[in-house]
Parts: structure tokens; sequence; C-alpha cells
DNA sequence: GTTTTTTATCGAGATAGATCAGCTTTATCG
DNA sequence: CGATAAAGCTGATCTATCTCGATAAAAAAC
């Protein structure tokens, strides 16, 4: 990895990072102070699980994986990360460990941003604060519907919410792309590779999605997503 | 349920509440002023899931269950609720519904506060709102452990981090209390109420536990740990 | 203190999902 | 470009867990 400052500031981020936006110039110096980016490539590790967390992250361009290691070294994918996400929390708020790792999945750049200075602007700028707070409250969200989708709902479900996320959250379109494995997909829904596999070409059968080599192209949303509903 | 204002002021819950001790006086008092309390029975609902969320609460004496409704009427608990616990997020914080119920096990009291005067003194106040983030991130920190726990151990790793959590966390011991039912060691493990007995009585045939109706007794916790570890 | 209702218990059979082994296709690399 | 590795696919077991039915015990209601 290539470690320098590869953007001029964060001035210039700041109309894409939707969180900055509140931010007066000085706390943007201050943020910019300490911060360096860092170009990772495919498979690299840009934040690993336990490690210290003294900074958060942010992705300026690229793609990742953000998983935990769990039990019997199976992983359980939490998302998957585009530009202009930030990341971090809890462990740099509580200046504890990371509780999860993050991979490049392809050539990804991103911004380390010093968790002190993030915290000294958090307190300064109520706004941002609010946003932040805002931020995680989403994140928490999204974790509770996990925590209910994995333990309650079968595999048909789950791969339904898989597809639904990649396609509608991440791939913004009917069309998921190569960068997303067989066994990212089971990763993601908790389920064995195999059994991620025979979903897919059952689905496929039914028409409601169609495999071409790793790209997942759904044809029937509409059916997609009452699978999902009934679980 | 009885409405009515049942204690005198925040002021004297300020001891109490660990969260409150960083308001002022005045910010105290922006709380109080649309603040009420309201005692709860026994299988009453304290707040429902899907409701709008315009208010957090904070729990006064009692003890309550909070727990989501998920697919096919199956109910995953995601905690047990003792004194002093502030409830809400991230509905509250989002102007969002509530995204879990809360109902009361045994007679409860709880303390409503009107969100937007909870928000005003959260921008107000950053040493309160850095320890509300903290709050939020130990949230997302369970969640995300849960999430894990669920997915990929089986039932007897489930089994014992359900007891070490009650144990240890709620019932600071090593007894469990009769409020807790075998349904809802179930709902707490995402398993079926019949597996759950089965597991405690295999646990009680290799004196890990003792049971005595529905007190549980924890005779072995190093080997219950050893189990949770092992999934 | 019966009766009724809820909760706990347990064995037998059913099933979702994992594992394994073998095979095919697709990438990767010298 | 051919070789080797990695990823995708599939059928045949195997197993953890659920479901169901029947009983026992405990709690609540009368």
């Amino acid at each position: 990895m290539n470690v320098e400052k590869l953007c001029i500031g964060c001035e210039n981020c700041n109309e894409k990072a939707h969180l900055f936006q509140a931010l007066s110039n000085e706390e943007l110096e201050l943020i910019n102070k300490d911060r360096y980016s860092v170009r990772f490539h495919e498979g690299e590790v840009i934040l690993k699980q336990g490690t210290q967390a003294n900074y958060f992250i942010s992705v300026i361009e690229g793609f990742a994986r953000m998983y935990i290691e769990g039990h019997n070294d199976r992983k359980l994918i939490l998302e998957f990360i585009k530009p202009w996400r930030l990341i971090g929390g809890p462990g740099a708020q509580l200046n504890d460990k990371h509780r999860y790792s993050v991979v490049a999945v392809r050539e990804t750049l991103v911004c380390f941003i010093d968790s002190n200075n993030f915290k000294k602007v958090l307190s300064a700028n109520s706004e941002f604060s609010d946003q932040f707070l805002a931020m995680c409250g989403g994140n928490y969200n999204r974790a509770l519907e996990r925590m209910v989708g994995l333990s309650q709902k079968q595999m048909h479900g789950r791969i339904s919410d898989a597809l639904i996320y990649l396609a509608e959250e991440i791939y913004l379109g009917t069309t998921i792309g190569a960068e997303i494995s067989r066994q990212d997909i089971a990763d993601y829904t908790s389920m064995s590779k195999d059994s991620a596999i025979r979903i897919l070409k059952e689905f496929e059968r039914d028409r409601i999605i169609n495999l071409k080599g790793r790209i997942i192209e759904i044809l029937d949303s509409k059916r997609l997503h009452a699978i999902s509903q009934m679980g």
C-alpha cells in the first residue's frame, strides 16, 4: 500500500462526503490536520478486527467488504462499502478495538481520520453530532433488522434479502456485479456456499434471476421482495 | 395503567440515572417539563413496535422485556430491562417508528421523556451527547455480537450465552430468577421452546446448572463460558 | 380446594441445511 | 498458450433442530 496525502485536503471532499457538509472551515482544518490517505489493492486489509481503533476511515473510491470474524473461521459480512462511507464506530467512538474487519474488494482509496480530532469536532458542532448520531442510529437499525432476518428467516428469504440489498443499495439497479462471489453471498446470509449456490440456481430456474458467471441480474424484483417478506 | 407525575421531578432521578448527571439544572428542567411517568402492570405493553417514536423512556423501577416482533409470530428478545435504563433509540432519535416492543415482566414504573426536548439537550450539552453516543455505540456493539452468536453458534453455545447474560448482566450473580420463562430463553436464543428445555436439562445432567422450577442456578460458570466460546 | 389454564417436559418423526466427494468451468500465472 | 489453481456446481448422505402429540406439573381462577 501506498501512503501519502493523495488528496489535497478535506476541503475538496466536502462536497462528496455528506456528513462533512455541516463542518466549518476551521473544523475541516482540524480533521485535515492528521489525516492521511492510503491506496489499497484487492484483498488487502484496510482495517482489522481486534486492533486498537484510534481512527475513523472515509472511503474515497473503490469497493470494500466489511465483516466480522466469527466462530470456526466463519465470516459474517455486514456490508459492502462504497465511496463516501464513514467507518470506524463504535470502536473508534469508544476508544476500543475495531469490532469488524474491512478488506478491499478492488483497488480502494481510503482516508484515515484521527479519532481524537473527530471527537473534538463532534463536541464542538452540534449539527454535525446530530447527523453522526443519526448515522449511528441507522447502523443500529440495520443491525437489528439483520439480526432478525438471519435468525428467523430461512435460506430462500435470506438469499432474497442479500440480492435485494446488493441490487438496490449497492449497485443501485437490477444487476449485481462480478465483484460479488458466491462465497460472499454465503457469508452475507450466514449459510454454506453450497446452499447459497443451490438457492441461486433454484431462483434462476424459477426465472426470478439470471446468472451469467458471477453477474446476477434480477428479473422479478416483486417476487424477490415477496419471498423476503415471507421469510 | 396509572398516568400521573409519580415522581416529583428529574432532580431526584439525577443521582440514579447515570446519563443525566451531565445535565445542568436548566437542562434537567427542560427534560422535566413534558415528562410524565406511568406505572405498568405485568404483561402490559410499555412501548409498541411500529408506533411513532416521539419519546424516550427511562425505566425507574421494575423489570421489562424488550423484543422485536419478527417473522411468523416469532419474537426475538433483545434485552431484559432493569431500572435506570434509557430506551427509545434509534426510533426516537430519527423521528421514526419504534423498532422493538417493550413489555412489563412485572409491575414497572417508567418515565416518558419528550424526544424533542431530549434532542434539544443533546445539541446543547456536548458532554451529555458524548455519553449518549457512547451508549449508542454500546448498543450497536451488543447487536453485532448477538448477530454473530445467533447466526453462527449452535444451540448449546446460544443457551450458554443466554445464561451468562442473564446471570452476569441482569441478575448480577449466579442465580436466574423466576421471572424468566423457558419461552423467554427460547426467544432470546432464537430456538424452539422444546429445544431450549432440552439443552437446559442436558446442562443440568452435566451439573453445569441446577433447575428448581423456573429458577436456574449456575454451578459451573467456567464450563458455561467455555461452551459459549466454542460455539 | 377443585377446576381450568398455562407452562414445562419428553420421545418420535420430519426437515432444513451442512458436509462431502466428485466434477466442470473459470481465472491466474509462468 | 498450456498448466495449475480457484471458484462454481450437483447429488448423496448426515445431523442439528423443529414439530407434534401426549403428559405432568404448576399457577390461576373460581
